[in-house]
RNA sequence: GCCUCGGUGGCGGAAUUGGUAGACGCGCUGGAUUCAAAAUCCAGUUCCGGCAACGGAGUGUGGGUUCGAUUCCCACCCGAGGUACCA
């Protein structure tokens, strides 16, 4: 006898699916277009596991939606494959990681096709290869190009600001610059000679080369960019973290600071991604303050948020690393000063964050003025100022700082109250609605007011002006690595020039060694053909490097999150040579209609990316300043990880429930070695690791039970549990729809398969419907009332679900519809079918084949959506709760045609309820129609 | 510390312009089928009391608004994520 055999029915279906391109996407359609994205995977060796798919599932659960509600949808997937580990894989085994990415991505692409996406695998890119690193680069280049106006908000060609330098210099230019630029005239301009052009122009670039202080992670080799640095370490294997000074690679991130902040009011994305977003960015509003400093016609800029309290300033605070430090140093506190500068620089982030709660600092000897006092106040150094915010230095003011405040106890500085009826003898007080005192002109002001007064008054004296700052700073784009995009830059005289467009992709050369060369290079050190020559405009072998015809080429190369910077754009218009993606392509598709991707991206590619695609938007690319208006985070899969108990110093193991009588280590052991009672495999388990060959263990019952932990599946836990396995045993359609039954997509949640059985009964039943003893049997028959109104409720619900990405409720209208009719035997095809169309996009394997045997021969794909008859959800009468004071004490069927009044009147007169009213006076009669009817007494 | 989100049965989770709390699934209990088991089907399943009808309690805790609160307001407790000397 037939039965529901869903392995055959997942590979003929697939193979269909390939063959006949089902879900490839064009270009040009009559019907409105749809873009549904998934953020690409990095395909690491250890394969898919059972969390990847589940955002997977979703985006392609809705994607077939829109194709049967008449969308023309791009479903794209491709592969973030340039990265660490598979370099790091290359150190250890002398493996090309091209060809460990390669074999990745063969096992991705087998995993994923086991899962029944409808994925358009013609468009697939992948970031490492050269036809898509080539238009990574020449964004780069359009970058290296152009500037950003403030005057305009846009970004503009280089030659627009030369010619504005040629006739003006640039004093007027108000532009995303570097802090040293020097000021010029037209004059002077056109006498500079081309290098020093170069090096002013390099200052406005949107991607320049800098020294800046760095995250330099010495375990890695490589610089890290902020949002790659967690708690002090590397985000990747923990490493430590230090701040160093280097040349690199920068983007200005920061010219885009304010939009990148302001556009988020107009997307459509996760509530706590918007202000992971706008922390990062962090905008303040406040002003600049000129300090003079004492006996010298020098004098220095603060930033503060509290303009309002320069009256109560009693010192300045200056970062350790700030070059004024040494200038204004006197002699007498030059070796404390020296000293503490020192020990500043040697440490690492994660030191300096472990010491924050004691603050450390030296005088320098030195005194600013007051600007409106003429007081002298004396300036320290102190690490509690950081040289990349504002202006690295500060006004100290202690009542009204926590920060300055413990700085001003602890060095014995005074502390001058300046707010009225405020007892600073413990802490500061920093509300801003603390009235003002000892203020001069903003006596009996609160902050709000006293703010905008004292701003007005700095700018009369021309002491200071409103001023806005940013927490964001210019990302780091230069990585000491070789598994990444080279940059299409060479080096003469000292200085950056860039390879001409036409001669992309500049490819990656081949190495011998992927590890620093011995002098400390990048592993590009080691390429034997690596630079260029000038006049022959190609790539040659480095030995002939003479700095007259031949140059060095760039050692670094790109980081990770260049390449997934514009991928989705590139997904538009593929195999495009000509440009990174077509005029006509991006003005059809426009932008993602609905990203779907983790949250941890939220500082890292979510920004980057919004970034380069305003950028993109500025020099007419793209139609779109955003390139994604929807977005919905899905939440992780965690694992479920097992553990057994060596007694400490021996080979013992002991079962969880007796593990308190004695001293252990907890140990991962494989969570495929436990059965679903949590009990152990004891001869998996000695076969599994040598050491545990000769293990003993201390049972209970005659079983060892192990422990059990929720946590971030991963390889080095043991509890990583792949899809593979699931859709062997129960098939893509139950796996697709666990997932979604699971919870809420944006949820994180353990794996657990404990109620997979549920969603697999059901698909069986829904396969049986259509199914009788085995042999296809459907009946052509007229549904009657009752069938039509599970059919259209159904109907109903699994839309409005979907629409709400409720993917799990959608699941249970299913469940319930399925319950309904197996009572009522129903077989009809005017109600299973409809019901197959609906149930394709959760289950598309189990529907196309019933829909072969319901006798269509194309696929269900493109079926329109059935749509509900408003006719059949109407009830003719209803059970309404009769309540008393709010408790439900009894129930009436009620016409639903009845008026209030009539409600009222039935209920009144019921049996019943004149018995609850007994004894009790009626006060009120609260009649909801389709709802409640509540009897209020007392 | 600050920001954001959340707290509902044995478990995953439903339900909010305030209106029958616990949909659906898992698990569990009983029954049918079977020599037996698995599978399947039927019934029950928030907790307490009761054979039952029924009664009482109940959405983290305490208060408030309301005829009526999981939903709104106030205070607090707990958990998750983010962030941390950003002046």
């Amino acid at each position: 006898m037939k039965t529901y055999d869903f392995n055959s029915i997942d590979r003929k279906w697939q193979k269909y699916w390939a063959e006949n391109k089902t879900f490839k996407a064009e270009n040009h359609s009559d019907k409105p277009k749809y873009y549904v994205l998934d953020m690409f995977p990095y395909p690491s060796g250890a394969g898919l596991h059972v969390g990847h798919p589940l955002g997977y599932i979703a985006s392609d659960i809705y994607a077939r939606y829109k194709r049967h509600k008449g969308f023309n949808v791009l479903h794209p997937m491709g592969y973030d494959s340039f990265g660490l580990p598979a370099e790091q894989y290359a150190i250890l085994t002398g493996q090309h990681p091209a060809v460990t990415t390669e074999q990745n991505i063969k096992r991705y692409r087998e995993q994923m096709d086991k899962i029944g996406f409808s994925f358009d695998w013609d468009r697939e890119i992948r970031t490492s290869d050269p036809k898509y690193y080539k238009w990574t680069q020449w964004i780069f280049l359009q970058l290296y190009k152009h500037w950003y106006n403030q005057e305009t908000g846009k970004a503009e060609p280089l030659e627009k600001l030369i010619e504005i330098f040629e006739t003006e210099g640039n004093k007027n230019v108000k532009a995303a610059q570097a802090q040293d630029t020097p000021e010029f005239t037209a004059e002077e301009w056109k006498n500079f000679s081309p290098e020093e052009k170069d090096r002013i122009l390099h200052k406005y670039r949107l991607t320049y080369l800098d020294e800046t202080e760095v995250n330099w992670c010495p375990a890695l080799g490589t610089v890290l960019a902020n949002d790659e640095v967690v708690n002090g370490v590397s985000e990747r294997g923990g490493h430590p973290v230090v701040k160093k000074k280097m040349v690199q690679w920068m983007m200005r991130i920061t010219a885009y600071a304010e939009r990148l902040l302001n556009d988020l009011d107009n997307l459509d994305w996760p509530e706590p991604l918007k202000e992971m977003q706008r922390n990062w960015i962090g905008k303040s509003v406040g002003a600049a303050v000129k300090f003079k400093i004492d006996g010298s016609d020098k004098d220095f800029t603060v930033f503060t948020t509290r303009p309002d309290t320069l009256y109560g300033v009693t010192f300045m605070v200056m970062a350790p690393e700030l070059d004024l430090v040494d200038e204004i140093t006197t002699p007498g506190q030059r070796e404390a000063v020296k000293k503490y500068q020192e020990q500043a620089a040697k440490k690492t982030e994660r030191e300096r964050m472990a010491d924050a709660k004691v603050k450390t600092g030296v005088f320098t000897g030195a005194y600013a003025i007051h600007p409106l006092t003429g007081e002298k106040i004396p300036i320290w150094i102190s690490d509690y100022v950081l040289s990349g915010y504002g202006t690295g230095a500060i006004m100290a003011v202690p009542a009204g700082d926590q920060r300055d405040y413990e700085f001003a106890k602890q060095f014995d500085i005074p502390i001058k109250n300046i707010f009225k009826n405020t007892d600073i003898s413990e802490k500061a007080n920093e509300d801003k609605e603390a009235v003002l005192t000892n203020s001069d002109f903003l006596n009996d002001l609160p902050a709000k007011e006293a703010i905008g007064k004292m701003i007005e008054e700095l700018e009369k004296r021309g002491i200071g002006k409103a001023e806005v700052n940013y927490r964001l700073r210019d990302a780091v784009f230069s990585r000491q690595r070789y598994w990444g995009e080279p940059f299409p830059i060479y080096y003469k005289n000292g200085v950056a020039y860039p390879i001409d467009e036409k001669h992309l992709p500049v490819k990656l050369p081949e190495v011998e060694k992927y590890l620093p060369t011995e002098d400390g290079r990048p592993p590009l050190g080691n390429a034997k053909e690596w630079a260029w020559d000038e006049k022959n405009e190609k790539i040659v072998s480095t030995g002939l490097i003479d700095n007259e015809t031949v140059f060095p080429m760039e050692l670094n190369t790109m980081p990770g999150w260049a390449g997934s910077s514009w991928y989705f754009n590139r997904y538009m218009d593929p195999h495009n040579d000509e440009e990174p993606f077509g005029k006509e392509a991006v003005e059809y598709w426009k932008k993602v209609d609905l990203y779907l991707g983790g949250s941890e991206h939220a500082t890292g590619h979510l920004l980057y990316s919004r970034f380069w695609q305003k950028f993109l938007y500025d020099i007419d690319r793209v139609p779109e300043p955003e390139y994604s208006v929807k977005l919905i985070n899905q939440g992780m899969i965690l694992g479920t990880s097992a553990f057994v108990y060596r007694i400490k110093g021996t080979n013992k193991f002991v079962s969880l429930g007796l593990k308190d009588q004695y001293e252990t280590d907890p140990i991962h052991v494989d969570v495929n070695m436990v059965d679903e009672y949590d009990y152990l495999d004891l001869d998996k388990f000695k076969k599994w690791r040598p050491d545990f060959a000769e293990a003993e263990f201390i049972l209970e019952d005659g079983k060892y039970k192990v422990g059990r932990e929720v946590e971030k599946m991963s390889k080095s836990k043991y509890n990583v549990m792949n899809p593979d396995d699931i859709v062997e045993r129960y098939g893509a359609d139950t796996l697709r729809m666990y997932e979604m039954f699971l919870g809420p997509i944006e949820d994180a949640k353990p794996w657990n398969i404990a109620g997979i059985k549920g969603v697999h009964n059901f698909l069986r039943k829904f396969w049986s419907m259509f199914h009788q003893d085995g042999v296809f049997n459907v009946s052509l028959e007229e549904p009657t009332e009752q069938e039509l109104k599970i059919l259209h409720k159904t109907i109903k619900k699994v839309e409005e679900d979907i629409n709400k990405f409720s993917f799990n409720t959608a699941i249970s209208q299913f469940m319930i519809a399925i319950n309904e009719l197996g009572k009522l035997k129903t077989n009809k095809q005017k109600i299973l079918s409809p019901l197959v169309v609906l149930l394709s996009p959760f289950a598309p394997h189990l529907a196309e084949d019933l829909w072969e045997e319901l006798g269509h021969d194309k696929s269900i794909a493109f079926e329109p959506y059935p749509s509900y008859d408003e006719r059949y959800l109407k009830e003719s009468s209803k059970t309404y709760p009769i309540m008393l004071n709010g408790k439900m004490r009894h129930k009436l069927d009620l016409s639903t045609s009845m008026s209030k009044e009539e409600i009222e009147e039935r209920v009144l007169s019921d049996e019943k309820v004149k018995s609850l009213l007994e004894g009790k006076t009626l006060k009120k009669v609260i009649v909801v129609p389709g709802k409640i009817v509540n009897l209020v007494v007392s």
